[in-house]
DNA sequence: TCGCTGAGTGAATAATTGCTCATATGGGCG
DNA sequence: CGCCCATATGAGCAATTATTCACTCAGCGA
């Protein structure tokens, strides 16, 4: 990733490929002939600004049939922001299909020229739609993190969501260096208590907009596939009525938080209902639906990024 | 372009097609699939997506060499802006290689907020640009031309790029009411009194930002291939020192204004040099280098976008 | 009504692309 | 010093995509 010269060079042969070949519409034959190298070479080029998403595609178009999920969205739930992306079809992975039209949200934060405090969640969803946004100068705004960075298992690479965005900006970032889930109530009281902890979880209480993931409560939640709860805990919880989790604080089908001693363990800070800023929600797929419906039921969100099944799930059943 | 309903499902469906394939990563026959035809429409319908501009295709990687470009034609003319594309090889039209780039320009102030005035010239290059920057609502602008939109021939079609500008933005705008070079010096006076060209042309002059093409003083001149002047005023404005012309006001080497009769024919706002809004040139090509470098030491832009060949000639022969 | 035009369609086919495999290269490490 | 692993390369081939062609059909003016 950050080797020195090599690396760099080949990246730039990597994009001038991609750059011939997907707006100059070059065959790859005449793109190895004008980088001087083998046709072979340059489709692995072409593939790798692809993979490395060098490349982004966008579509200029609203589709009709999103256009009018979006708005039946925003008038059911009182949304301030929602945006719809066409489906990839069964099978795709969705995070993957709402990835270009959650970045095009943020950019939009990313544009404004006064500095911003902008929180940000973590997950599978984000984490594509860091990936997906270009990199800009936009060191006005400052990035912080909703959740604790340490891992039970003391791994963190998982969770870095925040600091590929904020390089990307070259923006100050602030990690919330406690544990995702402290193991006792004394625990978090320590953590939350320190003094640079305060600092962040001050800083994000009052973000100015907050992009968020969302996790349901069905045997493939997120918090225990990522190993933070056991199914046991999962079970439980799901008895006292979760339906979602939002920075891995639980809530119930209206969206209110449940009362369980596991919600008392989480490090960072809880997205509190009815703000007034964004807060929005970037996530989509069947078993999401009832988290997310329940999200914006409780008003703990305010924006959805979804895709067209999703949207129609979350609809219909409401 | 504009029949009711037929056209406007079928953009639907080929925006969706063009999803699936370069978002989704879809093979055509599975698209087909998906969207319940066949392979080869669905083959028709994703190169539609393209041909129609509804897909968008960027670069997300600063290639080294453009930026060190950028900088060095920043910091020789003192520009306020300056993008380089990657050139598309010889032969490609370089108005189609720099469109992207500077869509993405021409985005950067829609972002903004607070309402703007945008003016714009004419040129194939910013009909290019007009076609590749995304749709959005951004009405809180006003889109307004520098010039008269009177062809000799009566035609406007050609020279329409603010139409389709402000119907992506559904922003106002406003032409120029005049034509784009009068006959008689009495003529010119005439429409530029007119009480609704006055406004306009107050309008343009206040711009807050300005796009312009470039125009050549060769004998290939976008001012003689589209009928303005004939070859043989041509050939008077070379010998007056004509090195190129920006909303068909024409200057010299030094990038002042030439003292011709042609000149003050000229409908339309004239760009003032050293301006302190930024006036940016979205111009390309071999053929142009001279004017676009005449056009900077005089100051009568203080922005560019072109490709990486232009620059470097730009730069080799200052 | 008739014939024309222009857009759209499927089939066939040519061109292009992506993948696999066998092989080379080169730095790290015992 | 030599081995090994990771990575890059070119060839060949299968899959995918673009284009051409012959045909249909709706719209339209004579």
């Amino acid at each position: 990733m950050n080797r020195p010269d090599p690396d760099i060079s080949l990246q730039d042969e990597a994009a001038r490929a991609g750059w011939l070949y997907y707006v100059g519409g070059m065959t790859q034959d005449q793109i190895a002939a004008e980088l001087g190298t083998s046709r072979q070479r340059a489709q692995r080029l072409v593939s790798r600004a692809i993979s490395e998403g060098l490349i982004h595609v966008r579509l200029n178009h609203h589709i009709a049939s999103c256009l009018a999920l979006e708005s039946d969205l925003t008038r059911r739930f009182g949304l301030t922001r929602c945006r719809v992306a066409p489906g990839l079809g069964l099978g795709a992975d969705p995070s993957r299909a709402i990835a270009p039209t959650a970045a095009t949200e943020l950019e939009r934060y990313l544009r404004m020229p006064d500095s911003k405090v902008i929180a940000f969640g973590t997950g599978r969803a984000l984490r594509a739609m860091a990936e997906q946004f270009a990199p800009t100068d936009a060191r006005q705004h400052r990035i912080v993190s909703l959740l604790g960075n340490i891992a039970p298992d003391g791994s963190a690479t998982l969770y870095d969501v925040i600091s590929r965005i904020a390089e990307k900006l070259k923006a100050p970032y602030y990690p919330m260096p406690v544990p995702v889930i402290c193991d006792t109530a004394e625990e978090r009281e320590f953590f939350m208590h320190l003094r640079p902890v305060q600092a962040v979880y001050n800083l994000a209480r009052r973000a100015d907009v907050t992009f968020v993931g969302v996790g349901q409560m069905s045997a493939d939640a997120p918090l225990v596939v990522d190993g933070f709860v056991t199914p046991e805990v999962l079970a439980e919880l799901q008895a006292a009525g979760a339906a979602g989790e939002i920075g891995s604080w639980v809530y119930d089908e209206q969206g209110r938080y449940i009362d369980s001693p596991r919600n008392a363990l989480v490090g960072g800070v809880r997205v509190e209902p009815g703000q007034s800023q964004p807060v929005i929600a970037i996530a989509a797929g069947p078993s999401k639906v009832r988290a997310i419906r329940a999200a914006m039921i409780g008003r703990i969100v305010n924006g959805l990024v979804t895709d067209e099944a999703t949207a129609e799930a979350i609809l219909s059943d409401a």
